[in-house]
DNA sequence: TTGTACGCGTTATCAA
DNA sequence: TTGATAACGCGTACAA
């Protein structure tokens, strides 16, 4: 009932206070703690003991300033939250993350800003809060990572677009490859008129299945015209859906560069009456949750998000750990996944 | 090319770097740096330049050991990832949170958990990560709950389970008001033969929700026996939804507890030729972007999760900020959403 | 194997 | 208004 009271909080043992409960060192408790091998087992006992009884935990700033490293890692994420927390394929890349660093000490610190990523975020990550950094959705404007680099070690999710001195270090699908098996798919199965509907042209994995979908129809000597550009957002494919559509009415087969984007296509399809696969079929990439949990299954360019989230977890961490033996990329298999849609 | 260049990063300045820099001691740099009012305009200025040019960032560790706080706050969920991902209700909280935090100097941690919230999640925020704590989605075994409140302040996202000192702090809606809103809906539209699937109930949410169903139906002198217990998830609700039909198949309308749950339960009944809302009308709750986004609306109990968030966090950052006028309750209000499916 | 003593980069308390 | 100087809690040479 006594205001103030609320603040009134026990502060927390510190090394000094183990110490003089073991009756040992500061320094020996430190040695225990971070299971310093010559420490006698008996003392290690002691001490050990001692911490349960306090129930001490070590302060991560002393101990921070002290070694120099923080023992956690950052993804930063150049997006909003709405567009990071729609889509699938983050909350996979995400998992794969955090499975790699539940193995290690490390912990993660997940910074999701597109409105201001130079200013606060580079701020923080500046401060020194992380001892290195992922990157995941990063689009050409996000000029920031060159400065990040210099840094500290960075690990990108996609080819960076800067790669000109190619010394980054990045995980990937070849996505060209993969879209080029999800449109000859649909060459394969006798689609002759065939539009796509692409990511942000800004981004790597956009352009990249935008080029292979223009491979594909190339080679079989078919029109490239009906190209709509979204955003990988179900809502801005549906808009993106219409407006090909009517330009297009005539197709037969569309690709969608995102499992995401296509149930924002299909919604469309199905309000206009056009039946899937049989008027249109429909090919889309990711094999996300959000393939199979529709009304129809979608066919789609399956890429291992989650793998590739452990993928650059574990580069990161060996670059932290002054491996020298890591390479710079990890390009992983796509393959294509058949379903009702195509 | 050459190996090892790799961590040759030049070291980030300091205060004293700055404080030679401009010629004044690290005192005097550290009241700059802090917005002291006791600096002279002119020394500012160039104390100011000497941080540009140096382009100097505080030092997070340091500062924090110094001053003893972290100016950064965890929210805590208690979930798996892809249950965290799933459910856009999270979505939400988790944008009001940040919209709240961005006005502020705080940062985000985000630490979802389900695996072994008491051991390593504890441990980090007990560490001295940070300055409070917000937690949500929590359940009733989960007591690392009262360790936490002895350690900093903590704001709860819905009612904690061992409200008993009533002391804590949370915000919540009324969930059984909001739920008897829902259900009566369906007995005024002239249902008689009403089903629900629940949240966990070991989880407030959960059970004041099956609550205020039982209410609605026995003031109605309605039967209450169909009911199937489920966890908040799509696939869950589904399969409480085929169990539930299989034990009542004459029920002729169904209240979800959540929108996400809502759209398994709509799967099944497209499945099984149940026509919505004419042979089972259907309401949900949460009114998240999942209750619009099928091909049926969803008529929902509408909750303010993203103001839920904002408030969340606004009342710690009160708290962190020794206010003493804070309530220790938020009660938010819902609305009934009717839209297609009731 | 253990303890002493210094340094990590800031904040905060004094004098000046 | 400014500048020494002592914490803050921990890691780690170095010495014992």
């Amino acid at each position: 009932m006594t205001s103030g009271v609320r603040n009134a909080r026990p502060p927390q043992p510190t090394l000094e206070m183990v110490a003089a409960e073991a009756g040992v060192s500061r320094a020996t408790v430190s040695r225990v703690v971070n299971g310093s091998p010559k420490v006698r087992p008996e003392v290690v006992v002691s001490v050990t003991a001692a911490i349960e009884r306090l129930n001490y935990v070590p302060n991560r700033a002393a101990r921070s300033l002290a070694s120099r490293q923080t023992q956690s890692v950052a993804l930063v994420v150049p997006e909003d939250m709405t567009k990071f927390f729609g889509d699938p394929y983050f909350a996979a890349v995400v998992q794969g993350i955090t499975q790699r660093l539940d193995e290690s000490d490390y912990t993660l610190n997940l910074l999701v800003a597109s409105t201001d990523p130079r200013h606060k975020t580079m701020r923080y990550l500046r401060a020194g809060n992380v001892d290195g950094a992922l990157v995941i959705s990063h689009h050409t404007g996000d000029n920031f990572v060159a400065d990040l680099e210099s840094t500290m070690p960075v690990v990108f999710g996609g080819r960076p677009t800067n790669d000109s001195g190619a010394n980054n270090y990045f995980v990937d699908v070849d996505n060209i490859a993969g879209s080029m098996s999800g449109v000859q798919h649909l060459v394969d199965i006798g689609r002759r008129r065939i539009g796509t509907i692409t990511g942000p042209v800004d981004m790597p994995a956009g352009i990249d299945r935008l080029t292979g979908f223009r491979r594909v129809l190339e080679n079989a000597g078919l029109a490239t015209d009906a190209v709509e550009h979204a955003d990988f957002t179900a809502s801005g494919a549906a808009a993106a859906t219409r407006r090909l559509l009517e330009r297009c009415p005539d197709i037969d087969a569309l690709f969608v560069a995102s499992d995401l984007m296509a149930t924002g296509a299909l919604g469309v399809l199905a309000e206009l009456g056009r039946a899937v696969p049989r008027d249109i079929a429909v090919v889309a990439y990711d094999d996300s949750p959000a393939a199979t949990s529709g009304p129809i299954g979608m066919t789609t360019v399956s890429q291992p998000s989650k793998e590739m989230g452990f993928a650059m977890a574990d580069l990161l961490l060996r670059l932290l750990a002054d491996d020298e033996t890591v390479p710079h990329r990890n390009i992983m298999p796509t393959s294509l996944v058949l379903r009702e849609s195509a």
